[in-house]
DNA sequence: GCCAACGTTGGC
DNA sequence: GCCAACGTTGGC
């Protein structure tokens, strides 16, 4: 049983997106950077993550999701259309993956930036880690339980 | 295989 | 809107 914690821009797909998802249940698909992609292939159906919202006023943990499919070809790569596209990535030997992750519990209130970054038990999360960018990182089960604990949740 | 140039991310 | 940090690209 692994933690992860996936950043999102909530204008682009943000937790109310995701509540009025079919089942609360979206694809994770777009990511387009390949230490992002190794995590995702690691996932594990019942993994748990964070959904972080990135690039906004207030960037923050705002729910938790859990894994409900493993980790699958991204086919918004193949799709000339989309934003996501790849020519170098095919459906004979797709590049990208992506996982679905549902719903488990939006959080009373934002845990935020600023309140990860007060927590001294929480300054080795690659989260803070300066210059940090990855999309999609691992959270170990002691930064979990003391972030549910901020949260007053005890989904572990 | 090096590395400069460039684009993107994301907090502030 | 700024800018630092980082990943990717492409010429050599």
């Amino acid at each position: 049983m692994n933690y992860w914690l996936l950043k999102t821009e909530p204008e682009t797909f943000g937790i109310e997106h995701l509540k009025k998802s079919p089942k609360q249940t979206t694809p994770w698909e777009g990511v387009r950077n390949y230490q992002a992609r190794n995590f995702i292939r690691e996932m594990a159906e019942g993994d748990l993550a964070f959904f972080y919202h990135s690039s906004c006023k207030v960037p923050g943990i705002v729910a938790i999701v859990e894994v409900v499919k493993k980790a699958y070809p991204d086919a918004t790569a193949f799709d000339p259309d989309s934003s996501y596209y790849d020519s170098k990535s095919t459906p004979e030997k797709p590049r990208w993956s992506r996982v679905d992750v549902k719903l488990v519990e939006p959080l009373k209130e934002i845990i935020t930036l600023t309140e990860l970054r007060e927590r001294t038990k929480l300054k080795e999360m690659v989260l803070l880690k300066p210059g940090n960018r990855l999309s999609v990182m691992p959270v170990t089960k002691g930064q979990w339980s003391e972030i549910c604990k901020m949260a007053g949740t005890e989904i572990q």
